[in-house]
DNA sequence: GCCCAGGGTGTTT
DNA sequence: AAACACCATGGG
């Protein structure tokens, strides 16, 4: 079924970037792939995203769109190509991974989103991961502008507000899926719907002082707080450490604690991360 | 049937 | 501060 409304197109001025490297990334878990474009829901609007040697083209969504919307999640206006050279010259080991995920931008997800996925996340895999959010979105997410277009129908939903799940008692949380997260997510999402938590302040507060208050969540610790903080807030010095990641500080990346704290530590990350993901074999699990 | 996952909390050393 | 048990669930 073709997706109705503008089909938007982007020359070939991004050549390095990859749509489905880094809708797949693990960076969100709501990209699905049909006859390979990435189909899914961001900021209320449903588009399905094609890339070919010609560009970009974003069916469901139009110019105004694309500049209000697309060209900010998928970050497109930042010099990738720079920041490789940056963390490389930080950890030279990390060229090989660079390399590999040089199409991997972080995107600009919204802020709760991104929050309340790394709060599912811990301890937890990322097709389940993917199943639960999916089952969020289709119970109590809002069906997005295009949604009757989405091939699998909770793609087409947005995620749910706040004030959506703090209704949401925690066993409901516990029948959907999210085991003992269920607890986590009931708090989480009172107390953001209640204005605890600040979002435009932790976009620009000193990077401690974010952590501090999002770590005042129960719930949420170190990890899940990197993560939101990276690609929920934009900011790109955090370095969130999963056990893919400490394995590979242990082995491969021996230097990499070095990056801690530099400016893109967190885009570093991601490129370790996308390295690991294409070479499994190389980072046995050992707990 | 077993092991593990983009971990955090609470308790014990 | 560091180590440890415990947590639910289902994908592989």
């Amino acid at each position: 079924m073709a997706v109705h409304n503008c089909n938007y197109h982007i020359t070939a001025v991004h050549k390095q970037f990859s749509a489905a490297d880094t809708l797949t990334s693990g960076q969100c878990f709501r990209w699905s792939k049909f006859d390979g474009r990435l189909c899914g829901t961001a900021f209320g609007r449903y588009v399905e995203i094609e890339q070919d040697d010609d560009g970009l083209t974003i069916y469901g969504a139009d110019a105004d769109d694309y500049e209000s919307v697309w060209r900010n999640y998928l970050d497109m206006d930042r010099d990738y190509e720079a920041i490789s050279r940056i963390v490389t010259g930080i950890e030279p080991r990390l060229a090989d991974s660079a390399q590999y995920a040089a199409g991997v931008h972080i995107l600009a997800q919204e802020p709760w989103e991104a929050l309340c996925s790394f709060v599912i996340s811990q301890n937890n895999n990322i097709p389940r991961i993917r199943g639960i959010i999916s089952r969020l979105c289709l119970n109590y997410g809002e069906p997005a502008a295009n949604a009757e277009s989405a091939r699998d129908k909770a793609d087409g939903y947005a995620f749910p507000t706040p004030q959506a799940l703090s209704d949401v008692s925690e066993e409901t949380f516990k029948e959907i899926g999210c085991g003992y997260r269920a607890s986590y997510l009931t708090e989480v999402s009172r107390r953001v719907a209640h204005g605890d938590i600040d979002f435009e302040y932790i976009k620009k507060a000193p990077i401690d002082e974010a952590r501090k208050i999002l770590l005042s969540l129960k719930g949420v610790g170190p990890k899940v707080a990197e993560c939101a903080l990276l690609y929920g807030f934009g900011r790109l010095e955090c370095f969130p450490v999963d056990v893919w990641i400490r394995r590979a500080l242990e082995t491969e990346f021996t230097g990499g604690t070095a990056l801690i704290g530099s400016q893109y530590a967190g885009v570093a990350q991601q490129y370790i991360f996308e390295y690991i993901r294409r070479h499994p074999e190389k980072f046995v699990k050992n707990k």
